[in-house]
DNA sequence: AAGTTGATCAACCGCAGTTGC
DNA sequence: AGCAACTGCGGTTGATCAACT
């Protein structure tokens, strides 16, 4: 069976959040950031995540260790008593600042539909590329217009292939079970470079750092090239380095990008790379066949670190 | 006006992956 | 290395509201 649950059931409230508990939150998150629910007290004994962020709102811990003396503890006074998970997702789905509200745009539906096309159900990568957009609305929205909208095109919202077509008529395509990526690589993996936005001419101002598509799904899809990046914005700031002659640059040296040479993950030019001896990091890789070369440095950095 | 049905979406649950001891 | 605990994700549920009968 699977994990038992994060937090104790009792002594933590369910359902809807109240007005004051949201205001508790945002005060808490305002005083300590959103990391608090991460930090654990280190200090006494067996403790859980939602006692200190219960607690944190006003003393710091839940009686200090659980099947402590909750009576004595201000839990009880501060009457915000919910498991950390739940004030996460709470802050994540609702009172985060960031969050758009409002009915998605017509050009959100239609990134919607090709994201899940490339990357199925992961809503939270999906939502990644939607600034102010939450994996929870997402995926709400998915099930309650997008797929219906799919169904009036005639189109299988899972496979997004024509509901009554066989297979041969839509070769080239893939699904999210079989996307087009480098061989090894899972959709998970079909990501570009740096965040950084497109440039004044509506392209990315790296070259490597787009997925290029089979002509007949970007046909299909009505683009030549898009911007697969998945880490979350905002949007990065490639580092500023001194470099071995003294100079300061901008952006991710070819060491900082992870090379996918052999089908592993490893440092650009380091052992197993192929790349090496190419002249360019524009070029196209011959293990990728030019379809995803680098997964960037970036996209593993923490998106709420600074 | 009351009851029923359908749509929406916030919140919960359980799991997998990750982290820290 | 192994285990316990945490985090984050996707699937699902259930409360609420609007439209309809």
């Amino acid at each position: 069976m699977g994990r038992s649950p994060c937090c104790e059931k009792a002594h933590t409230n369910k359902g809807a959040w109240t007005k004051e508990e949201d205001q508790r939150l945002i005060a808490h998150i305002k005083a300590h950031g959103e990391g608090c629910w991460r930090s654990l007290p280190k200090a006494a004994g067996t403790t859980y995540s939602y006692l200190y962020l219960v607690c944190g709102l006003n003393i710091g811990m839940h009686a200090g260790r659980v099947g402590g003396d909750v009576d004595s503890c201000a839990c009880t006074r501060v009457g915000l008593l919910r498991c950390g998970k739940s004030c996460r997702l709470r802050w994540i789905n609702y009172l985060r600042p960031d969050l758009k509200r409002g009915n998605f745009t017509d050009e959100e539906d239609e990134l919607i539909i090709k994201l899940h096309e490339f990357l199925g159900n992961k809503w939270s990568l999906i939502a990644g590329r939607l600034p102010g957009r939450t994996d929870n609305e997402i995926k709400n929205y998915w099930n309650t217009h997008v797929k219906r909208k799919l169904l009036a095109r005639g189109v299988d919202p899972q496979t997004h292939r024509p509901l009554n077509a066989g297979t041969a008529a839509v070769q080239g395509m893939h699904t999210p079970s079989s996307p087009v990526v480098a061989s090894g690589a899972s959709p998970h993996q079909l990501a570009g470079g740096s965040s950084c936005s497109p440039d004044a001419s509506g392209h990315s101002s790296d070259a490597d750092d787009s997925v290029s598509l089979p002509p007949s799904l970007a046909g299909n899809l009505g683009v030549g090239m898009i911007d697969l990046n998945l880490s979350i914005s905002p949007p990065c700031q490639p580092p500023l380095s001194r470099e071995a002659d003294g100079v300061l640059r901008t952006g991710y040296s070819e060491r900082e990008k992870i090379c996918l040479c052999l089908n592993r993950l490893g440092l650009h030019g380091g052992e197993g790379c192929s790349c090496v001896g190419s002249s360019s990091s524009s070029s196209l890789h011959p293990a990728s066949s030019g379809v995803l070369r680098f997964l960037d440095a970036s996209l593993f950095r923490d998106p709420k670190v600074q």
